[in-house]
DNA sequence: GCCAAAGTGGTAAAAAGTGGGAGAAAATGG
DNA sequence: CCATTTTCTCCCACTTTTTACCACTTTGGC
């Protein structure tokens, strides 16, 4: 599992260095092939190349005359990029996929699970302001699976 | 599969660069050989010419008194337009399919699966911008393929 | 404080992208 | 049916981007 949040920073050419406590794993699983996409809270989504086929798989069954589905399809699949470390543990990242994400220079590297998530370092902070003073978090009108979670 | 997005500029005859990282894959199936044609949102679809083949059989052979069946086949079929890589891996689209998906200059291809999806750059912008901001994609409503599925 | 490892930036060669031009083919009009 | 003009196609040359590699700096552990 990945876990954790980095501060990282992309240089003039969009590399960004992997923290090195999570390389070993990556080179691990897919030999170091990744795969970054977007989410829909404008970040990227960034997956060992294994694990994004298996995602990929599910996304391809789906429906394909239901109209989520197909957003969905659209802009995960047609986003993914295929991303190598270099000697140095570094990934590239697209003009595309930088743009998307609004990246500029200094960036968040956040562990979920099977997948990383990055966020522009600005976006971030605001945004986990938010979601922290967020009243409707609360409590009230959660679903079953969240009442009952005991942390 | 074919997917990850890419920025590419049409020229001012039509020309189409295509990403070099596809050409290879290309090249291999059906020998450079790729059909184009549109899409109900407004964009092009390019096939490989194989992968069209079987598509265009499909399309025939769909039930003629039905008619979103004859609508769909004069729109696919009657748009299909065969396309081949010239010496630098560029593609020469026609008038006629440009004008269909206001292609100009700035244009996104977007990998999707077995075809690319070929968009005028500021309508993909402001469309992906539309599906991602929709609040019925928050959850409410899905088909159960939707609902289960963990990215 | 020193050594090792990680991080950062730069450079040069190669590859890809871009634009243009000359000849061939097609279309148009008399 | 021929002459003229326009469009198309193939090829060449130049520019920009990419990529692989290298070197230096900084950080952290011992």
């Amino acid at each position: 599992m990945f876990r954790g949040a980095s501060k990282v920073t992309l240089d003039s050419k969009g590399r960004l260095a992997v923290p090195s406590r999570y390389r070993d794993r990556l080179a691990t699983r897919g030999d170091g092939h990744l795969v970054a996409t977007v989410d829909r809270d404008y970040c990227l989504l960034i997956y060992p190349l294994p694990d994004w086929e298996e995602i990929e798989r599910k996304l391809v069954r789906l429906p394909a005359l239901n109209k989520q589905a197909r957003r969905l399809q659209r802009l995960m699949v047609g986003y993914a990029t295929e991303l190598e470390m270099d000697g140095h543990g570094r990934i590239l990242l697209s003009r595309e996929l930088r743009e998307f994400a609004g990246l500029d220079r200094q960036a968040m590297l956040i562990g979920q699970g099977n997948k990383f998530e990055l966020w522009d370092e600005d976006r971030w902070n605001t945004r986990r302001d938010e979601w922290l003073s967020d009243e409707e978090a609360d409590g009230a009108g959660l679903p079953a699976e969240l009442e009952s979670l005991s942390l």
